[in-house]
DNA sequence: GGCCATACCTGATAAATGTCAAGGAGCCGG
DNA sequence: CCGGCTCCTTGACATTTATCAGGTATGGCC
C-alpha cells in the first residue's frame, strides 16, 4: 500500500492514538480498492465483512424504497470511514448501498481482524465508541431535520452549513439532484426553492456556484420551521 | 436498592455477561429515582453525566424546536436504556428531554463511573458497542421511515409492528395525540388516518383498543410508500 | 348534578409538495 | 456541426398535510 494512503488511514480518529504494534496487525487486513465514477461499492443488503475509509473521491450511501426508488442517506467525503458500526453485530449486512460519485479510492479493513485487535485495547474500543456517538448525535440531528423542518428550511439549513468556511460563496459539491435526494426533496421541488430564494434575492445561482447575498434573511429561512 | 431492581439491571444486555466484581462496582455508581407522571427527568441541553434504565412506567424522550413545538423522538418501554450513548463524547449534553408519561422508576447511572469499569473490561465494551450499533441501525429505519412513506403509511406501519404478536388487536400503549407525535403526524390527521382506515373496513377503533380486520389491506396501506 | 379540563374528533380552507409532461442547456462522441 | 445524452428547469395540476375553529365526550372535582 502506499505510503500516502497509509498515512490517510493512520491520521483518522479510530487509528490515530493506537499503538504502532496494533497499526501494524491493522494493515495485514487491509486492501485498497480504486473505484470509477458510478461504479458499486456495495449493496443494500450485502453481508458486510468490511468497512472502508474513503481515502479520495466521493461515494454516496443511499437505502431503497421496495418500489426501487432511492434515498440518498450521507455523501461521503473524503476522511471519513462508513460501514464500521456493524461490526458488532450477529449477521451484519450493510444497511445502505454504496455507489462512488466520481473515480475513488477507498481503503478497505476486515471486520472480524479489526475486531480482533479490539479486544486488546480497551483505548481503541474507546475511540469507536466515541465515533459511534458522534454518528448517533448525527442521525438524530437528521431526524429532526426531517420532521421538524419544511423543505424550504432543509435547503436553507444545508447552505448555512456548507458555505459556514467562506462566509458568502459556496460550490455544491455534488448534482443537484443527489443533494435533493440526500435533502428528502424532489428535484423539481429543489430547483423551485432555489428560483424562489433567487426571486427574494436571498441567494444568487450560477450552475454549482452559489452566492449568499442576505444571509441573514438566510437564517431566517432555515428557523421557521412548522411544529 | 431493592433486589427486583439489581435483577432487572442485571438482566440488561449490557450487564448481563459483566463479572459478577464489575457489577459490584457499578452497583456503587447507582442511585433509584421514582418519578410521577408528568415529572422531568431531565431536559434537553442538561449536562450528561448520568444515563438509565427504565424498570417500569413509561418514559418520552423528546426535542424542542426553537418555536417551543415538540417531536417525541422516542418511547421507552421497561428494560429499555437510554442516554448510554453519550458518555463518550467530551462534553455531553442530552440531545433530548425525558419525561415520565406516567409514574416510573428509573436507575441511574453515573457516566463517568462506569466508563472507568469499561476500561478494564473490552467484553463490556463490546456490549455498549454491539448495543449502540443497534440503536443506530434503528435511527437509520427510522429516518427512512420519515423520507419514504407518507403519514398513512408511518401509521399503518406502526400498527402491524405494534399488533405483531397477538396478530390482530392491540392497544395503544400511549396517548393519542403522543403517538401521533412520535409519528410525526399531527393529532388531527392522526385521526383522520384511523377514520379512513376504518371507512375502508381495514381497521376498528374503539378508544385505545384497536381490532384490524384486515391484514393484508393494512400491509398494502404501510408499503405503498412514494419517493 | 354541574363545571371544568383534557383528549379527541370534525369541517372548511390554505399551504406545501409531489406528479406528469415537456422543453431548454450543456456536453460528448462521431 | 450534429445527434443524443443527461441534468436541470418550468408549468399545470393533483394530493397530502397543516391550520384554524369549532364541537363532542369523558372523567375528576366541587
Amino acid at each position: 500500500m502506499e505510503p500516502i494512503l497509509i498515512k490517510s488511514l493512520r491520521q483518522h480518529t479510530l487509528f490515530a492514538k493506537m499503538p504502532e504494534s496494533h497499526f501494524q496487525q491493522v494493515l495485514q487486513h487491509t486492501v485498497v480498492r480504486h473505484l470509477k465514477s458510478g461504479e458499486t461499492l456495495f449493496e443494500q443488503n450485502d453481508k458486510a465483512k468490511r468497512f472502508y475509509l474513503l481515502s479520495s473521491g466521493q461515494v454516496k450511501l443511499f437505502r431503497l424504497s421496495p418500489a426501487g426508488n432511492e434515498k440518498v442517506v450521507d455523501i461521503i467525503v473524503p476522511g471519513s470511514t462508513f460501514g464500521e458500526a456493524l461490526m458488532f453485530l450477529d449477521y451484519p449486512n450493510y444497511p445502505v448501498g454504496a455507489q462512488a460519485l466520481e473515480a475513488s479510492t477507498v481503503i478497505s479493513i476486515d471486520s472480524g481482524g479489526f475486531s480482533e485487535i479490539l479486544r486488546n485495547s480497551t483505548e481503541t474500543c474507546f475511540a469507536i465508541m466515541g465515533d459511534m456517538s458522534q454518528r448517533l448525535r448525527g442521525l438524530l440531528h437528521e431526524i429532526d431535520d426531517l420532521s421538524l423542518h419544511s423543505a424550504t428550511c432543509r435547503v436553507a439549513a444545508y447552505l448555512l452549513k456548507t458555505a459556514s468556511e467562506d462566509s458568502n460563496q459556496l460550490e455544491l459539491p455534488v448534482a443537484k439532484q443527489v443533494l435533493a435526494s440526500r435533502l428528502s426533496v424532489k428535484p423539481e421541488t429543489f430547483s423551485r426553492i432555489f428560483k424562489d430564494l433567487t426571486r427574494r434575492g436571498i441567494i444568487e445561482v450560477e450552475g454549482n456556484r452559489i452566492e449568499i447575498l442576505d444571509l441573514d434573511a438566510l437564517r431566517i429561512a432555515s428557523d421557521s420551521c412548522e411544529l
